[in-house]
DNA sequence: GTACTTGCAAATACTTTGCAGGTAT
DNA sequence: ATACCTGCAAAGTATTTGCAAGTAC
């Protein structure tokens, strides 16, 4: 599993890793992809995403410098990833200033995607 | 619906809304208060967030001005708002500079809350 | 053997849909 | 009458859990 999400560096549903992880080991069932996804986000190696659509997305967390967050078409759902370095410091900001102590956070820009705007 | 959707500005699961709806009407059913978020989703009147946990949640739209985001707690799941003007011109920049039209974003900031960090 | 992991099937949770009956024009 | 709305029950999808069997030490 954890070499099938080294191949793939943004979004992917559980179902689409059951499959490719079925590709290589057929007898993997859905609930032991579950599992791992779950213990892999507890142990911070990969990041959950609630994008809507749905079911979850998962991602490796992002291995410093390679952090980023996401653009999502609201007609054919296709996903892009974009990074801002002014948005990263900015929400820095925001979190030190919070009453939570944060330690994670997400930017979802939601719209149409090129194709589908026109 | 929307007479309760008022009462609160922040962030109701589809269950809540049907509980309050039904002090006041009790016939209504689950159903039929999707079927309202969807449309109201729709019109924009309504901001659909999706924050994990089980269920997605509901807002009603800001009435410009009144434009916030969300701290999440994953310990007690508890959410607050926060607003941020740097924030939204950062955000509004990058909006202008993606490939995509965007027309909304969401920002969510992950931790543990007052009680929880303790 | 003991403790942990796994796949399967069943259970649970959330959301959507079909439809019969009702309402409005 | 026609077109639309509604609640209910059933269906659909995503995710979690119980458990018997398997694996590691």
């Amino acid at each position: 599993m954890i070499e099938v999400l080294e191949t793939q560096n943004c979004c992917l549903s559980p179902a689409e890793i059951h499959d490719q992880v079925r590709g290589r080991r057929p007898k993997v069932g859905i609930a032991s992809v579950y599992r791992a996804l779950d213990t892999l986000t507890e142990l911070g190696l990969v990041h959950k995403l609630e994008l809507g659509g749905g079911s979850a997305q998962y991602e490796p967390a992002a291995p410093t410098g390679d952090h980023h967050h996401h653009l999502v078409c609201g007609d054919c759902g296709k996903v892009e990833a974009f990074s801002d370095d002014r948005l990263e410091v900015v929400i820095e900001n925001v979190s030190r200033s919070a009453a939570f102590r944060i330690d994670e956070h997400d930017v979802v820009l939601r719209g149409r995607c090129e194709r589908c705007a026109a």
